[in-house]
DNA sequence: CTGAAAGCGCTAACAC
DNA sequence: GTGTTAGCGCTTTCAG
């Protein structure tokens, strides 16, 4: 099929490209008939408007680019729905980046975003990337991140306090008497790690304690399932932080491996919620975070942004829940 | 920051814009100092050039769109981070589109695809979807299809054949004298279940039997659980086939709840490989299909449909290997 | 080797 | 109401 273009609907129903213009964008005044006209047109050629020439003479892409560390794990999974859903409704269309090492640098990523002309961009990273942050604002994109708490003038952030979650949990644990909490982190979510450690500290320094025991595992479960199981052989603490579903998993099924009765020798946290936290055995205590409501409250605030809309809040956060299942007490 | 076009560039370096074209795009007919000019002034503005622009001019956007049912599931985010990072190497963008149930009919997805005129599409869905298959190939765009067999001019394809692992599987049992065999199905993933039903079916009509057992479930792990739980109470199999990692865990969790020892007295098996499925207890036999390589092999193919090579394999089937683990003998 | 100009498909004043 | 025309930012003949 060759491709259409507005000419052709013009010429098929005899009219102005500009008159075709406005029935495609629906603006009033256009007489009934030659709309009708134009339509019965545009089905006969099987015309769609190219939104790329749209793109180009509006300036605006109705697209918006989201970077985020890794598609694979479950709760990314979940922002990138919430998102996308929202995105939809909106009629946004959505260029999903990836930070995937060794493939891609973020500056690269930046870049292709740059030339790629999107109206918005939606950030969910671990690491804060002030520079990229920088390159982007200087180009008038407005930014939402996802998982930061921090704005400006064109950033908005949507957010959930992991740093008080801990914290609150933290200190109900030294409060029975459980000090010995140890948080496992590794490379991946360095940022998150941070903030984790931060409430932890900030619980333990106002009961004039210190707050100094991590966990370092590998990347990868298996490997960190490997080195938890050697780990516990020497090792045990009443609670133990993880951040992830698959890092809360390896220290349930080390602690296991070891004879180490979870709940009632340690307690295991996961912090981020996923849907295997309540689907495997034990079920994993972990904090309700709405990954899904992440993705759709950023896309929500980005189309506010998009429309100039004053608005208040441009650092929302989200509220979590801890929900207690089977690996405490 | 004004908007910084390639007129700037050329005013900056006192040239033409056709030649800041030229060096842009890396055509060799440039002489060396003016080169030099050219790049000094694209660093002094921060110049980029517009994508959408080029877009509209080269009649490509070098942007191709991805479908999947949703972003969620544990491959399905594997699939997209396979054909992400494939794409990257090709610097090609990725257009993601989720069709969820209840917001986005796949129709209006495909219309959006057409006007956004990417270079090409990928789709990973369930049900072949013959009508939009044949709207996208009228606008000429080259389809990549993942988990259909299936081929036409434009249309390539890159799959597992899940018929004949199910056949291998469920003829094995039958040769073992394990003849109570049942598949779990929900509506979620019609077609990728009629291929367990239709291999099951050969493997039992070629030993003269006929396949019957399908354990209709709720869409989702909570009330499949809850299903699951009382469906046992009454009913036993030799063996239980389930399509995601989520059902078989249902599947597990609800044999456990009615002291059903597993493998012993029921085994099971999962189609679909993820990480949980060895990170959960008891780990879960299945297929590892190679997720991550199905999307990376699918945009490999997308590169080489898009650059005319004549190439010959246009149906792509990737191997899958039965990896046993706790839920069989 | 470089510049001028047409064109990619569409929108938005500005006329009529 | 509808048509004319000038862009949007870039690529690409075609001259020079």
């Amino acid at each position: 099929m060759k491709r259409v273009t507005i000419y052709d609907v013009a010429k098929e129903a005899k009219v102005s490209l500009a008159t075709v213009s406005r029935v495609i964008n629906g603006l009033e005044i256009v007489r009934e008939d030659t709309r009708l006209r134009v339509n019965e047109a545009i089905d006969k050629l099987g015309y769609k408007p190219n939104a790329i020439a749209q793109g180009l003479a509006l300036q605006k892409t109705t697209t918006i680019a989201l970077v985020v560390p890794e598609a694979s794990f479950s709760y990314t999974g979940q922002i990138i729905n919430g998102l996308l859903d929202v995105a939809k409704i909106y009629k946004y269309n959505i260029m999903l980046h990836t930070v995937s090492e060794g493939i891609v640098e973020i500056g690269e990523i930046i870049d292709t975003i740059i030339k790629s002309r999107v109206d918005g961009v939606v950030i969910y990273n671990d690491k804060l990337i002030y520079d990229e942050l920088k390159a982007l604002t200087n180009y008038q994109f407005p930014i939402v991140l996802i998982g930061n708490k921090m704005s400006t003038n064109n950033i908005c952030s949507v957010y959930v306090d992991l740093e008080k979650a801990v914290y609150e949990l933290v200190s109900e644990y030294l409060d029975k008497g459980k000090g010995d909490i140890a948080i496992v982190q590794d490379r991946k979510n360095k940022y998150m790690i941070e903030q984790l450690i931060k409430g932890a500290t900030t619980a333990y320094e106002r009961r004039g304690l210190v707050f100094e025991q991590y966990i370092e595992i590998p990347q990868e479960y298996r490997s960190s399932y490997q080195y938890l199981k050697e780990y516990f052989k020497t090792r045990r603490h009443d609670l133990v932080i993880a951040y992830r579903d698959s890092q809360a998993l390896a220290v349930a099924n080390a602690a296991a491996e070891n004879d180490i009765k979870v709940p009632e020798e340690l307690e295991i946290v996961c912090i981020i919620d996923s849907k295997y936290n309540s689907m495997v055995r034990p079920q994993l205590s972990s904090f309700t975070f709405p990954s899904y409501d992440l993705g759709a409250v950023s896309m929500r605030v980005m189309t506010k942004m998009l429309k100039q809309d004053n608005f208040d809040d441009r650092e929302i956060e989200l509220s979590y829940l801890f929900t207690p299942r089977q690996t405490t007490k």
